[in-house]
DNA sequence: CTGGTTTTGAGAACTGATTATCATTACTAA
DNA sequence: TTAGTAATGATAATCAGTTCTCAAAACCAG
């Protein structure tokens, strides 16, 4: 999907089913549908997903340079970050190996402290 | 509960319950309870739930310091890192607020690692 | 157009986690 | 003990997210 390229982060099925259908009350597009392309997109390796809550799989393009994500506490929505921290492997604990990592920021992104 | 504190990371109700399970298998203690017990413990501030994956809430108690987990890829246990990272605040685009932070590390723990 | 294949949307069905129900059991105080 | 109250376990019910089903719509080559 070209609607998750552009995002400012990744999204859920559920955002990604409101961002498509706004402005076209008419012609309905079924979550059916984007679960289906969601996960045929992850399965042919141009998407990921990426799990920041409980219960809330979001989507991002697959081709993205190594980032993490902030989630507003307001609005709900996730944005990416760039770059990294430095001394993750200070954490490790000896004998432990460590494959991979996330950082998540929580907060109120620009809208939302702007709103209230 | 105090099976909690003794834990080396935050537990899910389910591993709760095969933990105080384990080694009677006569007294059967049930799910609910383990329910019941973690939303009081969270009612009563004795507890925090604390959400690393998608569909897994798990609890520690409220009184511990400032620090993150680490998930085993193979076993899928969690647990507790001591210390945090530093350059948390170069991540944040302008505009944005942060009011927390989580830290996640994946890999092989310990037990994992010998294993296999 | 036309027959055949593919995709789609609506809603039913499923899933795993959590909560509610309720009869039973445990506990408390007199 | 004993009556009354609170806690427990088994299971049904709920919930949100996701997947399945299938008839209708879209697409496509001839």
């Amino acid at each position: 999907m070209a609607a998750l390229a552009s995002a400012q982060g990744p999204m859920s099925a559920t955002e990604l089913l409101a961002k498509l259908s706004e402005g076209k009350p008419d012609s309905a597009i079924g979550i059916a549908t984007i679960y289906r392309s969601l996960k045929l997109g992850v399965e042919e390796g141009r998407l990921v997903a990426v799990e920041l809550e409980s219960g809330a799989v979001r989507y991002e393009p697959a081709d993205l340079e190594h980032h993490h994500h902030f989630l507003c506490v307001e609005c709900s929505r996730a944005f990416d970050l760039k770059g990294c921290v430095s001394d993750l492997e200070d954490l490790l604990p000896a004998g432990f190996e460590m494959t991979s990592h996330e950082v998540l920021l929580h907060g109120k992104c620009q809208d939302c402290r702007r709103a209230g």
